[in-house]
DNA sequence: CTCAACTGAGTTGTGCACAACTAAGTTGAG
DNA sequence: CTCAACTTAGTTGTGCACAACTCAGTTGAG
């Protein structure tokens, strides 16, 4: 016998889901206006801010984005003055990404946020420890799954 | 003192919640292939399988989507023939959205959905219930830091 | 009754996310 | 050495998400 069609917890998780990582989005929105980045921006500086100088591809691997997200996204960067890209002199095929001084400048500005989004989700150090290894656990399952589905 | 630059515990779990969001629509667009639909749309179906006969302004609430979104979205719903759209007579402001016969014949082919994306999760039902629970409460909470924040 | 304020839907413009594709560069089997 | 297979970025096209706006329609203070 199928369902009545009364909400399925499935699929209130899934739109848990969505609703929780648009709520975020929509703060770091807010506060990076200050910086004039997108989160999706600031997750590319971040990962430069961590480490300069890597390959689109590496920015890619480590952000699970495709170039099709990343060229555009490292084009409009480059236009704000906040990194540079070069091709890369042994392999005409990769691009460097590097910060330029403006862009390791912009990190002072930044510091803070961490602080300010971590008050805003109202969880202590264990909560946001716990929760963010259960929703890793969430994506891994989720994505071996699909991969597993699609052998078309 | 300011932080080393090691990856914060927030912003792994914001990230985290990123990931996961992305890595279950992706899973969702492999399921509603078949009936061409997007999440967003599958939302939307949902709702009016749930409830048939809706404002647009009552599936923005219920989803929190402005017109920006939904108009768009409503018109391709139309342009495929699974719902229509009327302007309210007593208010020629409103538009009653309707599922087509042939929006409540597709509900048949959705009904194992929940099932394959529950699978996919690898999670109970209890532990469906908690994280559910905790992106409820986070997504409280953040919404309600960020309508405090900018009185401006 | 009137019109200023408000409401609901839609439009425009920007930026992600991703599939599908292109094009240039590299590599290695033969 | 050669060229087919592969790799890396980038482009194109579609559809969200959202801010800012338009516009028709409604409402209520006076």
């Amino acid at each position: 016998m199928t369902d009545t069609g009364s909400p399925r917890l499935d699929d209130q998780l899934c739109f848990g889901l969505y609703s929780a990582s648009r709520a975020v989005t929509s703060l770091y929105r807010v506060v990076l206006a200050d910086l004039d980045l997108t989160y999706p921006q600031y997750l590319v500086m971040l990962a430069l801010w961590e480490q300069d100088d890597r390959l689109v591809k590496e920015l890619g691997a480590e952000l699970s984005l495709d170039s099709g997200t990343l060229s555009p996204l490292l084009k409009r960067l480059d236009a704000a003055g906040l990194v540079l890209r070069n091709r890369q002199a042994d392999d005409e095929r990769s691009v460097r990404i590097s910060l330029s001084d403006a862009g390791k400048a912009l990190r002072e500005k930044a510091v803070g946020i961490p602080d300010v989004i971590g008050d805003a989700m109202g969880l202590d150090a264990a909560g946001l420890a716990r929760m963010r290894d259960e929703l890793d656990r969430l994506t891994q399952s989720v994505n071996a799954y699909r991969e597993a589905l699609p052998p078309a």
